[in-house]
DNA sequence: GCCAACGTTGGC
DNA sequence: GCCAACGTTGGC
């Protein structure tokens, strides 16, 4: 199993809506080639996602969603009505691709960018990163763990 | 709202 | 193929 961190902001598409709509969600709109090369290639279906809120304040990951469907073509590229609408993106050879999540867990507390950022057991971890825009990203499994283990509020195991 | 960092586009 | 211009992301 891989674990990934994906970005979302909030006042697009909150863990919040996740938890509430109680159905998996299509991760559409994503328009980059890294972040869709993950999706398409590499995320399979039970596959542990941090949920990221970005432009948020604070930013920061909230909980837990799972791979639950894995990578098929985005609609929205083919909708000249959507915003993420992309006319190099054909029915019949897709640009873009999406996988579905469902909810898992939802933090007590948010895990800010400034806790990941002051937790060394975290260095390496790619959202760190200053200048790191990458949305759908891979996490270690030990830097998922404990990331898991602070949005918990569990004490550090030695 | 500012702006640094980054990805993409397009002229040459 | 280079690189300047532009658009977007996302922290602050």
């Amino acid at each position: 199993m891989r674990y990934w961190l994906m970005k979302s902001e909030p006042d697009e598409f909150s863990i919040e809506d996740l938890e509430r709509q109680g159905h998996p969600e299509p991760w559409d709109g994503v328009r980059n080639y890294q972040a869709r090369n993950f999706m398409r290639d590499k995320m399979k279906v039970g596959d542990r996602v941090l949920f990221y809120h970005s432009n948020a304040n604070p930013s920061g990951v909230v909980g837990v969603a799972e791979v639950v469907k894995k990578a098929y073509p985005d609609p929205t590229a083919f909708d000249p009505n959507d915003k993420h609408y992309d006319p190099k993106s054909k029915p019949e050879a897709p640009t873009w691709f999406l996988v579905e999540v469902a909810f898992v867990e939802r933090f007590p507390g948010i895990v800010s960018l400034a806790d990941l950022k002051a937790n060394r057991r975290l260095s390496g971890m790619a959202v760190r990163k200053k200048g790191q825009r990458l949305s759908v990203q891979p996490v270690a499994p030990r830097h998922f763990d404990e990331v898991v283990r602070m949005g918990r509020g569990e004490d550090a195991a030695e």
